[in-house]
DNA sequence: GGTAACACGTGAAGC
DNA sequence: TGCTTCACGTGTTAC
């Protein structure tokens, strides 16, 4: 499976090629130009988080560290094939100004250059007017790191991720210089801790510039902050299962087959209030499937803001879901929004929540985007089903991205108490994911649910505990086998005794060779019984009935094949 | 062990014996009169719940449609001997004024003189003034359930709360006709449903006049709303264990005996805001020992009503728990209360807690007694330690009784709401409970910590299921047998070939007979092996080496012995 | 004194 | 429609 466009001879000029190596390193670069990666980098997402973007800013804005979030996402390519992790979400942190290599013009250049020629390898054609990396005004270590990673996928089972995934175990690498394909950008990144997690839908990847050591309880966090899969009714508007939620984005590619068991789900979009208006894609910086499959990781809540504007994400009515119906508007979101040079960093989390690849990385670039947008909107216009308008909202945002540094203030005692809310919801979600059978959506049901099944499991445990020990007592086991073998029958004659102990056959170590026996339909001629010390000697003579000569090998053949049965 | 007072001579009357079989019904009369009750009703109890009463409260005045609740506590005679299920605390609906028999004045009068003549012979002698049975105008069906009720007591696996206890394991009961030595009793209040949940310190006895078919859900309910054992820091003002609370009570027999490890938890009482009060006992139905234990279950949360008044659970300093220091002051609570007669429902849950056992009754009792309450104050005095006068406190109450019947509006929609957090309160309780290993006391961790350990549950869940299937599979289980077994040699000679198995002995059906054989030194002089079709026979024919007669039976005697070592 | 946690009343929204 | 659940801002308390 080659990418057609990277590995077109010429494609990649020896400059190109030079730069990308240096970049991204040679394993990296070997890795995206020769193969693993889909020819034109169309998914299909298999399932979805309704929020996945808030989830990974969470934990990257958080207080544990964490540099970059990228979620690996189980997808489909489109041209058919085995699954594999694909870039389906991730966020990055906005490094300190004074981050090594920000302001090294040349390896500026060269990175810029290489996602450039990135971009258009994989599908975004040579319209650079769409690269989000030239209209960065730099790409710090880490962002390279996070943009480059966009552009891998990996089959079942490849690479960091993919082991991760398969073994269902999570990874906590604090040597990132063996770490994948992609250990050179990580170096380069200065990432010191690299940690995979795995979900169902996916593998959680988070890195750090900081050595972060492995804890359960870091790791809890990780896991509860993002295992959430349900959203509330109210705050974020819709409750979708994540496999149906895929149906409600708006991009071409995404709607093509689905089954129209979603349209319930999508219908149900258009109750939400007046406030919350449609986002539409904006330039995306991978070609249409890819950005819808990334549109569909990037729902997110309807965010208020303290500049009184609201986002919201897409939304469209079901009868217009058909393919293609809103396919290559890659209008507009951003044009909506007025230039907001100097927005300071709280104010523009995610409020411009760009769908493609590109849109995770927003998360951290847009500060230093300042009025781009408005350049950005290629001025098709949206379906007229949706409300393209921001309705002003006066009441602060819910909660933005953190100040991460200048704590401006006690914080109002108004946001930290709806901080803390919200990370008890969190928590809450956390809690519907991990426990089965939720019988009611509220809170309560949900507590008690939790309780009851955490009672259920402990009896379960404790059953099977006291039952392991059964077995694994090994006077148990010879328990076991002796009330399975109680058949002792004492019989006394002159001065003699004769004792006469009868064993179910299956039960018995001699079975599977005397199966064999049978199978093989041979005669027992005779048969001894020596005790030792600590063991039992049976001694068989047998003889096969027929002409055939019995070989040892052939016996040994059939007994084998008995063990095995 | 007969009870003195109930069965000395004369006692009981023909007459009041006749209306005693007649009201309680013949076995329950037996019973009560001819033993299983401790001859003074004197009990210690084993552990206890910090507000017990409050979750009776709740299941009873809940949605389920329970009609009583009564919680049997493990308790100690004080007298010495076995552990029995005695009365703990109970609480019973207010039933409907034209419940069957509430106005009968023949049945009125029997049901009175009963309960009265019950309480003389269960330590409360023959002053009337003590007995509440008296100050009710009247007592339903249901009520003299529940108050015949506290006379009872059920050794280990005796009744059918001693069965539930024993066994573990819950029972619910369609039918209670033939439910126990209450079932007359039963029958007589209508009652069509009983479900005895066991706890780890007690039974909880549940019983409605409605069929309520047995559910997960309803048994999870009752589970959820009861397991509960920590209180909330601020609104309950104590942490502590179930065992330890104990050690807080107000009540001179409870403190005997206790180690001095429960003396920090008691301190600690005394940090409560000075606008909780302590409440008196008042009025005790049975004596004092009988009488603090009780006052153990009716540990409440602060209570504030409506009517500006706060009662709270008794404290004292832990330096005074000296046992007698407050004994026999059955003062007050009442008291306080200036005769408010035409409170509504709503406004008298409860909010005097009388300790003894008729405290629970309160509960249902406490609205048709009206002004009878200031009556009812003994007059003696409290311990000065106590804080005795009522804090006048604007706010409304926190969560009274629920109107039962007369809804008086939308329930300021405040009411509810106080409701809903206080479930959502109790079930963070009763997840307390069941995690261990809580990091942190507030809810964020706690739900922090309850996700990991329901994952870990999973995993350790998983881990034993698959393990499982090792040992359970018969294959798997032979598999273990022949890999311990795994020394099979072929030789070929001639025309024949000689099969050699090795077992290890223990692992071998006979070991425990060839064991038998070497202890008794018995020799083996023969050994045969027959192998049928599916079973394994093996014979031995043996001999005892020295003068002594080998028999049958000893030799019966040796193997046996073999086995069960 | 600042931070964190909590309970409370309230308006709103879904049944 | 009433009942329930929720999020929010606020006052308060504990450390």
């Amino acid at each position: 499976m080659k990418s057609e466009m990277a590995s077109v001879a010429g494609f990649w000029t020896d400059d190109d090629r030079a730069m990308a190596v240096a970049v991204l390193g040679p394993q990296a670069f070997d890795y995206l130009t020769a193969s693993h990666v889909p020819p034109d980098g169309l998914f299909t997402a298999v399932g979805s988080d309704a929020d996945l973007q808030t989830k990974l800013v969470d934990l990257v804005e958080g207080s544990a560290g964490w540099t970059s979030a990228i979620f690996w996402q189980i997808s489909r390519p489109r041209s058919g094939g085995d699954l594999v992790l694909g870039w389906g979400d991730g966020y990055c942190r906005e490094a300190d100004d004074d981050a090594a290599g920000a302001n090294d013009d040349g390896l500026q250049r060269m990175r810029k250059r290489v996602l450039q020629r990135l971009h258009a390898a994989f599908g975004g054609g040579a319209t650079d007017d769409e690269n989000y990396a030239l209209r960065l005004d730099r790409v710090t270590d880490a962002e390279m790191f996070f943009l480059a990673s966009m552009y891998f996928s990996f089959p079942r089972g490849d690479g960091a991720p993919g082991r991760a995934f398969l073994s269902g175990k999570h990874v906590w690498i604090l040597d990132p210089s063996d770490y994948c394909v992609r250990a050179s950008l990580a170096r380069s990144a200065g990432f010191r801790t690299i940690v995979l997690v795995p979900f169902e839908t996916g593998v959680l990847e988070l890195g750090s510039v900081k050595v972060i050591r492995e804890s359960l309880e870091g790791l809890q966090a990780i896991r509860s902050v993002f295992t959430p899969v349900m959203n509330e009714r109210k705050d974020e508007s819709t409750v979708l299962s994540p496999h149906i939620g895929l149906a409600r984005i708006f991009g071409k590619d995404l709607n093509i087959g689905r089954p129209p068991a979603a349209a319930p789900a999508a219908a149900k979009v258009d109750e939400r209030p007046s406030w919350e208006i449609s986002q539409a894609s904006n330039g995306p910086m991978l070609n249409g499937g890819r950005k819808g499959l990334q549109q569909a990781m990037n729902w997110n809540h309807p965010q208020r803001f303290s500049n009184g504007v609201v986002v919201m994400g897409n939304e469209m009515d079901s009868s217009h879901r058909a393919a293609g119906v809103l396919g290559h508007h890659h209008s507009n979101g951003a044009s909506q929004f007025p230039a907001q040079k100097q927005q300071t960093p709280q104010q523009l989390p995610r409020q411009i929540d760009f769908s493609g690849g590109a849109s995770s990385r927003m998360g951290f670039s847009i500060a230093r985007m300042g009025a781009m947008e408005s350049e950005n909107s290629d001025g098709k216009a949206l379906c007229k089903e949706e409300r393209p308008v921001v309705i002003e909202e006066q009441r602060p945002r819910k909660r933005g991205r953190k100040p991460a540094n200048g704590r401006e203030e006690p914080l109002n005692h108004v946001e930290a108490e709806r901080q803390r809310r919200e990370k008890l919801n969190q928590r809450f979600y956390a809690l519907r994911a991990v426990v089965p059978n939720i019988s009611k959506m509220d809170k309560a049901s949900l507590l008690g649910d939790a309780i009851s099944y955490i009672t259920e499991l402990q009896k379960k445990v404790k059953e099977m505990e006291s039952e392991r020990e059964h077995f694994s007592d090994p006077s148990m086991l010879e328990h076991r086998r002796l009330v399975q073998c109680p058949d002792i029958d004492v019989e006394a004659l002159q001065d003699e005794v004769v004792v006469r102990v009868s064993c179910p056959l299956n039960s018995h170590p001699i079975s599977k060779v005397i199966q064999a026996f049978n199978e093989s339909q041979i005669n027992v001629t005779d048969s001894k019984i020596l005790v030792g010390n600590d063991s039992v000697l049976h001694t068989f003579a047998v003889k096969s009935p027929g002409s055939e000569q019995l070989t040892r090998e052939k016996l040994i053949a059939a007994i084998s094949h008995e063990m095995n049965s």
